[in-house]
DNA sequence: GACAGATATTCGCACATGGGAATATCTGTA
DNA sequence: TACAGATATTCCCATGTGCGAATATCTGTC
């Protein structure tokens, strides 16, 4: 493959994967995927204030990861692709056996 | 569940995530997934200063993706959990739908 | 100890990111 | 048109991030 789209490739990649580093965005696209959401639906669920929502909800839809359907006044914002939960189920997996290595770990030099 | 425990567990999901937001990292994981290698052998096979690739380096393992094994006077990284991969992998797929997508819309309005 | 190779760290800088507050832009309705 | 509700945007600030350059810290060998 040629070597500067691998390029351009990869920093997409990346990009989406940005999309996924943030406590808020990250509850966002869990909160989607349970059902698609208002953004006031959203802020009340999350416990955030509205711009702060349609803010991260704009940094998904950049990326492709929600999409976004008016209705009347409403815009009702739903996880454009399961596989995005997917894959965060995968790290949030990694992420608990790292855990609970470390810990018992810790139980062991203590 | 806590909802103070939830709000660090998200923080960790994102710090993981995070770990991926980059293209560098990126092709540092996937290099490491076809084969444990040393610092050096990842600054020449990525083509990217030693000192640059030992901060991911340092970012990549400080999130528990990669492991470090000291070989004499080289260190050998290796990934972590090949469900690093996988999760890649999915976002990978996403992004590919997304682009034949927005390309196949492109070609429908021109 | 002296030296060379491998790896890690620090510094300085340019740039991106997140959030609160305020405001602007819709949409539907009277 | 006037108004209220829903959503988006902007401004400002504090903080984080990535990188080049230089330097420091290992490790093995002589």
């Amino acid at each position: 493959m040629d070597k500067e789209l691998l390029r351009q490739i990869n920093q997409l990649h990346a990009e989406i994967c940005g999309g996924l580093s943030d406590p808020k965005r990250i509850a966002i696209l869990y909160s989607l995927a349970d059902k698609p959401q208002s953004v006031n639906e959203l802020a009340a669920a999350l416990e955030t204030p509205q711009p702060t929502l349609s803010r991260h909800l704009k940094i998904l839809r950049e990326r492709g990861m929600v999409t976004a359907e008016r209705d009347g006044a409403n815009i009702y914002y739903a996880l454009a692709d399961k596989r995005i939960i997917k894959a965060l189920d995968l790290l949030r997996e990694v992420l608990g056996d790292h855990l609970s290595k470390r810990s018992a770990l810790a139980e062991a030099i203590s």
